[in-house]
DNA sequence: AACGATTTGTTCGTATGTATC
DNA sequence: TGATACATACGAACAAATCGT
């Protein structure tokens, strides 16, 4: 037992049998008392094993059912950058982003997959951290908070939560407040209301741990070991005053995203999955 | 024991530790035999709390020596998309990304921050999976791959491997089979010897978890954790062709991203770190 | 260089709790 | 309700890595 301890052999010997395909996704792995007698080790040996697969994602146990291969998600691609060709009627001022033109539910059907959300969840908050230095407002200035919950065929997909200044609906901007969808986006509306023009945006990108409410919903395990894209967009208007942060959350396992610099042809040989090899 | 298992509270205890810095980064966790005698638990029991905590990563074991609570990185921000300004001398039909206009030394020194790179490592491959369509050329057609590891401050920041068509060297651009940087840039390079002319990038991002080879590079744990960045650049010409696929791979607990759309000010408040929060 | 003390890593055995069918 | 399967917990022993003497 110098080089490889026994719990890492059997987890070898069961990883080489998924990745061979003799272990399908969804198939159920040997009972543990099973894999005792094949290895002839202890069961705290084995349950080590498998341990070490759930870790790397690879197997699922279900409590008084057995562990499973995990099936794994067609991730979701979402585009950064607005698609090239502007919209023809509206106005060619604003930059819209992805979700902020058209109906998040149009985009996700173009890739043929059905999409859900729930209505907003209106709040009234105290800007703080990152909120009010993205913002650009002060700590403890009250801001209105929409929040949303998406899915994509029935999975739960992302989390969305956008703040605007209360200023906006002092000065008008009512709709801001109801807890119903803004149909024309709310980049529109405001728009329309306050004659806020979205000239641009910065998407600031990072990768987190969840927290056990985010994992509960997104349906991760709660070690950790899946993460979670993070990202907040910056609107700015005419003015160069941010007029809105949207902080997004996208679990990694099932979202990538594109970027469009310059002139690109349409986007091709971005698949959904299954090589991330060189 | 209906409610919390042993082995979460004492994690739960040790993380508000942490939380609290009350246990700072860097410093040493009670021994396990302290810890089963703090909360007269057996040490199985003890290893399984910090298991958890390891797997969530605040935490890392030497053996020999103890648990320690994991140092965090200063995150390094790069921007995806190019900076407003387009250079003045230099072909301005050139859309030059971050790293290809000025040296990513450069740039890193803006942040206060120093950088270092090895010498690239070059190789000639046949082209397969997401190279070959990327690249849209077929499989098994032989690429140009040229390899550069990067550090930031001393530690491994990203690994970068750029593709290009065999083609390019047949036609002339001798230098891409240099074992050393080329200075200009390889976009610039490319340009004056063969009139290919970047006009724009896509970038592809997504999140995976490293193999042993980049763990062990990177200073990551070996578990399964998904804990890179994989961002493929696909640099088309003026024709709409590719020339160039980059993959880069960066960790997640040092890298973060910006993308700007439309007309933005400069950037601010993005700070390092320590604010995920809402 | 050798040794012992300390600390984590691996493995076994056993018992009991809890979830599912 | 009982049978099955995973989850938690305890105790014990030895191995391997590290550090200081």
């Amino acid at each position: 037992m110098i080089a490889e301890p026994k719990y890492r052999v059997i987890a070898d010997d069961l990883r080489r049998k998924i990745d061979d395909g003799e272990l399908a996704p969804g198939a159920q792995l040997p009972t543990e008392i099973e894999l005792m007698e094949q290895h002839s080790a202890s069961r705290n040996t084995v349950r080590d094993a498998i341990k070490l697969l759930t870790n790397l994602g690879l197997v699922e146990t279900r409590p008084g059912q057995g562990t499973f291969v995990v099936r794994k998600i067609e991730p979701y691609v979402s585009t950064l950058t607005p698609s090239n060709k502007r919209e023809p009627e509206g106005d060619p001022r604003l930059i819209l982003g992805p979700g902020e033109g058209e109906t998040y539910r149009l985009e996700v059907a173009k890739q043929l997959r059905e999409s859900d959300k729930t209505e907003p969840q209106v709040e009234i908050k105290k800007a703080s951290g990152s909120i009010s230095r993205l913002l650009q407002i002060p700590e403890g200035a009250q801001v209105v908070s929409r929040h949303q919950e998406r899915y994509i065929d029935g999975t739960p997909w992302s989390l969305e939560t956008s703040y605007y200044p209360m200023d906006f609906v002092t000065k008008g901007a009512l709709r801001l407040i109801q807890a119903e969808d803004i149909e024309e986006g709310t980049v529109r509306y405001l728009a329309a209301e306050l004659g806020l023009q979205q000239v641009g945006y910065r998407d600031w990108i990072t990768v987190r741990a969840p927290d056990a409410a985010e994992a509960t919903f997104f349906n991760l395990p709660q070690d950790g070991r899946v993460s979670l894209f993070q990202i907040f967009r910056t609107a700015f208007d005419q003015d160069g005053k941010p007029t809105r942060l949207t902080r997004t959350l996208y679990p990694t396992d099932r979202n990538q995203f594109l970027v469009n610099v310059g002139k690109v042809p349409e986007a091709n040989g971005i698949p959904g999955s299954d090589d991330q090899d060189a």
